[in-house]
RNA sequence: GCCCCUAUCGUCCAGCCUGGUCUAGGACAUCGGCCUUUCAAGCCGAAAACACGGGUUCAAAUCCCGUUGGGGGUACCA
């Protein structure tokens, strides 16, 4: 086993919490938790203009819903905070006079619109982008006079032209850039926020940072990072660069492609353990090519040798299956109680029922005493049994259960009611036999009722599927629903004799 | 364009480091069958891949080179 590896997952509060920071999460929750190590989240908030406010207690919420817990972080403290970058302002703008002073950096005067514009000629001309080092040869003199009246500027990385930097990728190994590739990147912006790199590099080795965890995205700005590390004479950490989440085009995962909101994931009736399985599945693979893993036991066997490199396909496909398993997976009692806290938070975070799907069940709820009931926590316990391998999702139930919380079942037709080569009449007098019978039961059980309608089978010459076709119809209102005579054991009697009522009316 | 990363079934992973055991294994999806009151679930089965070209070697999915494809980067975004 290595030394213990310090990681952390540096999320920018720009809008919804992302599927790729639970990813990276992941794995550098892994890689700490293995090693005895700390894992630490640090928001990245310089970027003032992209901020969203409530974006931060969203990412907090999603990675505590996954069980990626942090050891560092804004809500849970730690020794080397503060842990959003917009509170550290002072400890850049030190590092970046150090830098200023050691002359590995420069101030930059340049406009925004000089800018725009060089690029254009560089364009023209099929020169390769960058800034052009204008700035990097000013006098003395020149600066101090700029400086004095005022004259907003950037602080530019001075980057050494003339040699190769390389690293060493955890993943990958070596990899070199040629410094000439490499562009005098802002460290600290006109507004005095420092970019990213800064503010990574110098965040990464004050929090004791030692194994570096992020998107492939980021490997050809490891070199500027590197040269940073070595302008204030600090230990490199080590790097460790994952592959990117795909959309089925390959490109790099994107919300108009996919869903890639942690929220929508809850919301739309995921559990955090699947989801987690899900992603721990993308880029590696299990001991002993086991798919289904709980954390602690991706944790209990953890190999950084079964990582790879290549971009996995973001399969919502196999999420949902993925899902189903560990909603099967579940104890009744623990889906029962499941359900009730999603539709709880659903209703929480101001979701609105529609009719046609889940209305009747929150009507229901709201009915029969709100989500806390005994009452109805029991009655979706009993539904359990019906309805566990036949979702995939949470969200999923409300619809396949609706003729149990439905008042009126009506809407469907005879085309649905009467079985193929049947006629209305002659399915109506079948419902009459059926109804009478059923009337007449003494106990209202599964088993008795199916030992009704099966006698009914035989009485009248109608094929099984026929007749419980009918039924199934005239009861739950729909030709695909729960298992029949244990759906009308829930319903009870009253309401399925009137149901059939309703169908005779057809 | 330039730089960097990458390449096994449609998709996710094994196998590659340490060449022979690979007529390439598992999973999702697909298709077929069984079970069956619908739909699922479950069980059984089928189809489906080593990107291409050169080397090295008795032997290459595995090692080397090249090509091609895919991705990322090239911002006072992260």
């Amino acid at each position: 086993m290595s030394e213990p590896l310090v990681t952390r997952v540096a999320p920018s509060p720009t809008g919804d919490p992302h599927v790729g920071t639970a990813y990276m999460a992941l794995f550098c929750f892994a890689l700490s938790r293995t090693t005895g190590g700390r894992f630490i989240l640090r928001i990245e908030d310089t970027d003032r203009t992209r901020y969203q406010a409530d974006s931060e207690s969203q990412i907090t919420e999603s990675l505590h819903w996954l069980g990626l817990d942090y050891d560092e972080g804004p809500d849970v403290g730690g020794p080397n905070g503060p842990y959003r970058q917009s509170e550290r302002t002072e400890i850049y703008r030190e590092h970046v006079q150090r830098l200023l002073d050691s002359e590995k950096a420069y101030r930059c005067f340049c406009t925004s619109e000089r800018l725009t514009e060089m690029r254009h000629a560089q364009r023209a001309r099929k020169a390769p982008p960058g800034y052009d080092g204008l700035c990097r040869g000013l006098l003395p003199e020149d600066i101090e006079a700029k400086v004095a009246d005022a004259t907003p500027y950037v602080v530019r990385l001075k980057v050494p032209k003339d040699r190769t930097i390389g690293f060493i990728d955890e993943l990958r190994g070596k990899v070199e850039i040629h410094g000439k590739e490499i562009d005098d990147q802002v460290l600290m912006k006109s507004d005095g926020f420092p970019t990213y790199h800064l503010a990574n590099v110098v965040d990464d080795h004050l929090m004791e940072v030692n194994e570096v965890v992020r998107a492939e995205e980021w490997i050809t700005s490891t070199p500027k990072h590197v040269i940073l590390y070595e302008a204030f004479g600090w230990d490199l950490p080590r790097f460790r660069h994952m592959p990117l989440l795909r959309n089925k085009d390959r490109s790099k995962i994107s919300k108009r492609k996919n869903p890639t909101s942690l929220l929508w994931y809850k919301a739309n009736g995921y559990l955090p353990e699947a989801l987690v399985n899900f992603l721990a599945l993308m880029g590696y693979s299990g001991a002993d090519g086991e798919e289904m893993f709980s954390r602690e036991q991706m944790l209990a066997d953890f190999d950084t040798k079964r990582m790879s490199t290549s971009g996995p396909v973001f399969d919502l496909e196999k999420l949902g299956w993925l899902n189903g398993e560990y909603i099967r997976a579940d104890s009744e009692d623990d889906l029962a109680r499941r359900l009730l806290a999603h539709w709880a938070y659903r209703t929480s975070t101001g979701h609105e029922p529609d009719p046609a799907v889940d209305g009747a069940l929150y009507d229901w709820i709201t009915r029969n005493g709100g989500f806390e009931s005994d009452s109805v926590e029991t009655l979706i316990r009993a539904t359990m049994p019906l309805v566990q391998t036949r979702i995939k999702t949470l969200e999923e139930y409300a619809p396949l259960t609706r003729c149990f919380f439905l008042d009126d079942i009506r809407g469907y037709g005879p085309e649905d009611l009467v079985p193929k080569k049947r006629e209305l009449d002659a399915t109506k007098d079948v419902l009459r036999i059926m109804r009478t019978k059923l009337a007449g039961l003494e106990h209202w059980t599964t088993s008795s009722v199916e030992e009704a309608l099966r006698a009914l089978v035989d009485e009248l010459g109608w094929k099984p599927r026929e007749l419980f076709q009918a039924a199934r119809v005239a009861i739950t209102g729909s030709k695909v629903s729960p298992p029949l005579f244990e759906s009308m054991e829930l319903i009870g009697p009253a309401t399925c004799l009137e149901r059939i009522d309703q169908a005779l009316d057809l």
